[in-house]
DNA sequence: CCGCGCTATTACCGGATTGTGACGACACAC
DNA sequence: GTGTGTCGTCACAATCCGGTAATAGCGCGG
């Protein structure tokens, strides 16, 4: 289990790496948001929100970008401008300093836990239905033996319904899943997405039914 | 679990209540302050604190009578009135629009977490009379082994009609149930759809029967 | 800063679904 | 058998919904 430490207080993390270190987690540390995004991915984010560089949201959404990305702010006490209060719930959890190492442990296997689903989900190995294969951890897929090139959201939302072969997903649960909205904006995005899709996969043995009313399905 | 959720504007709770049913939580959805504490006790309510009618505090008095029972307050981004502020920090917690369906259940597995320790499940909700299957989660249908197709108006009749199988469903109940209504119109607007429904049933085992001056009645 | 690929949005179209009302058939009570 | 009211059937209209393409916006790398 990796844990990423962004800390520029030198002293702090130092601390903060042993205390983890020693809990069985293998630790990374940086100083700046720069190094906190190429070091991804790791499993877990201290991320100080006190940083000089940076503006905090974007390396949120950023780290977010991968599933199974935990972040856990560190905000400094009485730091409470609107920023840090926005950064903070856009954490997993958070923690103010000074904490003692066994709250900080805690936190850590709580969000740990909470997140376990996504994790495994993004190290789910491959899904094939019919002539299609899709795997998860590369995030590459072949139709036929033939490589063919997703976009994000394309191999997520293919993904979705691969996982369920046969089955209807609702269009609900599927800007749901591969949006992370709770409810779909009026606008003709899934569609697109969806057509691009059936593009992709060509007059093959898999194709994408659409259920009137529902969602849309896999068959192959 | 129950978790009620109280939002006026539909798109928002219906996207709400199918992200909350696919985490495994039993949901009732309500548009009104008034309906809300009718529908009380549940475990967790979402409620939305730029409803037009009531004034909040009073509902959040109400509910919090029954102990156990933990509040989460969503509001719009911008909507920092006073008012509001107050009453989100009435809440157990609280999340603001647009929110992921990823934050919003971690927040309510946290205020559950803080309230209690039980936990339910979900149960498939999947029909059966005779040979016919209804699978509410895929609305999808079987008779006999073989999937039709059935329109969402069709589905959702028929469903009905199956979830009492044997018993009379009055007209009054099934427009209700299925439109929404309170009254039927002077149209043969569900005798249409019980005709299409019979002609897609075919002639097997399951069957709609007219139970003359009342409703219908499928047997199987 | 620029360009490029990906994603989101918008307007419009066509077809499927749903609603409507006229009409006839039927059941039931007398 | 007749009357009354309910239901079935049908053709058509209204509405809803998803497909498509053009366009705008965003993120990212140069």
């Amino acid at each position: 289990m990796r844990v990423l430490v962004v800390e520029d207080d030198d002293r702090v993390a130092r601390g903060l790496v042993t205390a983890l270190r020693h809990a069985g987690y293998e630790v990374h540390r940086v100083s700046t948001v720069e190094d906190a995004v190429r070091a991804a991915p790791v499993d877990v984010v201290l991320l100080d929100l006190g940083l000089p560089d940076g503006d905090g949201f974007d390396v949120l959404r950023r780290l977010r970008r991968e599933p199974g990305t935990a972040v856990i702010a560190v905000t400094a006490r009485g730091e409470e401008r609107e920023r840090v209060l926005g950064l903070r719930a856009g954490a997993d959890d958070y923690v103010v300093k000074p904490f003692g190492t066994a709250e900080l442990l805690a936190r850590i296997e709580a969000v740990l836990r909470r997140t376990r689903t996504a994790r495994a989900e993004a190290s789910a190995p491959v899904l094939r239905v019919g002539g299609l294969t899709l795997d998860a951890g590369t995030r590459s897929a072949e139709l036929d033996g033939e490589p063919i090139s997703l976009t994000r959201k394309e191999f997520d939302l293919l993904a979705l319904l691969a996982s369920r072969p046969g089955e209807v997903v609702s269009r609900d649960l599927i800007v749901d899943q591969v949006w992370h909205t709770s409810w779909e904006a009026p606008s003709r995005t899934l569609d697109t997405h969806v057509a691009a899709l059936r593009q992709k996969l060509g007059e093959q043995r898999v194709r994408i039914e659409t259920v009137r009313g529902v969602g849309y399905r896999l068959v192959g």
